[in-house]
DNA sequence: ACTGGCACTCTCGGTCAGCGAGTGCCAAGT
DNA sequence: ACTTGGCACTCGCTGACCGAGAGTGCCAGT
């Protein structure tokens, strides 16, 4: 019947366990949320409660604790995203304001997130499987080498150093080069990383003979720094913070700084969104599929330039954490990394 | 007297200490080391190393353990570095060889490093006090925008945008950007940061009153790039190997993961290595005057191509670590690095 | 449908005894 | 002058026990 107090003794017993830490029993929970029930009506719904696998007793005569399930009520249909207040939104952009470049913003973000929530933060590059190839640019190196610098849209670079084989230094060389430079941005310049891989391998049988070594040499360099490029990687910050909320992972601290050294499953797990981008993603305990994360929650949301979500940044933290601030944080940022990376992509 | 022997028992002390990590006592210790004196004289001679202040009993009635300076006197005077397996030096040489780009060399050695000791290794990225310019590459961005790309002698990338405020893409902005691309290139190339910077800044007062405020706009963005390049950076792996060890801090942890997130406190103590460059520097416990980390030891050494020894690379581990062993790692490693730094700076 | 009451169950903290490892010191042996 | 065996002593650790406190489930009453 009165489903709706059972979900305010759920709601309840989530809010006092997440700042007490402590198994909350129904007496306690009569005296600081003033439900108009005794505590012997809360216990009957608890009893319901457990039955419905929300909550949970560690032991027979301690208080309850919230299962898994039941934080996932509660982010779905408890709380609201708590407003960030003036303050926290000034200091974000204050603290993102002064980046430099990529590597920078994604510094700073990581380490904004990890001490606004004061859990585990993570952030991963921009994802550049949408990535254009803004230009690219021959270097001569000593006497046959030549350094090629791949830059992206998004403002990442990448270098390799090839040996030609050819005397790059003389006339002859110079004009090599400056010739290799052009077709090779005439043909990928502006163009997604996937097309320009397959336009630079045909520019190789376009090539003279006498030239088709050091095209291919550049091409097939180029072709590495491409697919190097698309790898994608994570950032994380504030592992410390794991040890101060040590209480709640008796012996699972260790397994939890091992998966977060796997940034390969970091990534697997970031990337499996929600379906709305807009929207931040919770990932509560043993919904997480990998081993060692169970005991913790992933909390995330997308962003990028424009419109498309070119990766994911997040927080991880005990289970036992308080959802509705931490998702305000999260989105805050992601939107405000987000803008930053349109004005950078401007133009 | 028998000054000898009471550093065998310091010395069979440690050993044992370091893979039970119990308190040791002097029966256990005449059976497992056969020196040939009997326990009670044992006792006598631990009396005495414990008035030196080179061990320590935790209670009245317990074995002893070694203090910082009883590890100190060992490194020193007990122990030869432990020579690597061959399998070992393939095991660095394999998983070192891959390496694309110098990111790659540091992120592979870090996890090396990690998974050799089996502790928190830390890797500098090399330091560029006495780096030099090889290129600086002007890409035109849009209309106005001009990305500036430095690239350094080590094979660094770094890049920024700006705004020159003119027209870039007709035949008068062309030609602006190449004239500012050879005179930039005619002053930096080839030379030491230091010394670019002034002379950029010098080239802005030759320029054209015409073009003197694009000019400007530039050599502001790269003198920027110059410092910023050269603010060193760290990496680290393994933290989980902290919680692996997590009987040896009982509750410290929490400290050590914060210094370790102080990169710049990190970097400081990376750069205080000992004299002779060629050779492993211990930093034991309390010798290390970083806040957190005084029941950690800091093994380290430096690395570089040729002979300049242009940054440090280490593990961090419980002061009970094996010495020996953790010493020929890192020390295998720094050569092996400096090695790949070699041949890559190698014109 | 809610409430008060009651018996019951567990955990937690404290105390206490026994055990075992290890020490320090002394007197005897080489 | 060292070394050694012996012995009394000190502590920390473990396990048992106990009482207190918190919380529960259930039942009967409103």
């Amino acid at each position: 019947m009165s489903e709706d107090r059972r979900l305010m003794v759920l709601r309840a017993i989530v809010q006092d366990y997440v700042h007490t830490s402590e198994p909350v029993g129904s007496k306690a929970l009569v005296e600081r949320h003033h439900l108009g029930v005794s505590a012997a009506t809360v216990r009957n719904d608890m009893a319901l409660l457990e039955e419905e696998g929300l909550i949970h007793a560690p032991h027979t005569s301690a208080g309850r604790v919230p299962t898994d399930a039941g934080y996932r009520v509660f982010v779905d249909r408890l709380s609201a995203v708590k407003p960030l207040s003036s303050g926290e939104r000034r200091a974000i952009s204050q603290f993102l304001e002064g980046a430099v470049d990529l590597d920078d913003v994604v510094d700073r973000t990581v380490r904004l997130l990890a001490s606004l929530t004061r859990q585990v933060a993570v952030v991963q590059y921009p994802s550049l499987t949408r990535s254009t190839v803004r230009h690219i640019e021959l270097v001569p190196m000593g006497s046959s080498h030549l350094m090629i610098v791949l830059i992206v849209n998004t403002g990442r670079v990448e270098q390799r150093v090839v040996d030609t084989g050819r005397v790059l230094s003389d006339a002859d060389g110079e004009a090599l080069v400056s010739s290799l430079r052009t077709r090779i941005n005439d043909v990928a310049a502006g163009v997604p990383f996937t097309v320009a891989a397959t336009q630079l391998r045909r520019l190789v049988d376009e090539t003279d003979e006498a030239d088709r070594a050091a095209m291919k040499a550049v091409v097939s360099a180029l072709g590495d720094a491409l697919v190097e490029e698309r790898e994608e990687r994570v950032v994380l910050a504030g592992q410390a913070n794991l040890a101060r909320a040590g209480a709640d992972f008796p012996r699972t601290i260790g397994p939890i700084l091992e998966a977060l050294e796997e940034h390969v499953t970091l990534l697997r797990l970031l990337g499996q969104l929600g379906d709305d981008p807009d929207l931040v993603s919770v990932r509560i305990g043993s919904e997480n599929p990998v081993t060692g994360l169970q005991s913790t929650s992933l909390v995330s949301m997308g962003y990028g330039s424009g419109s498309e979500r070119v990766a994911s940044l997040g927080v991880l933290g005990p289970t036992r954490m308080d959802y509705p601030t931490t998702m305000a944080s999260v989105r805050a940022v992601a939107r405000y990394v987000s803008e930053i990376l349109d004005d950078n992509a401007g133009t």
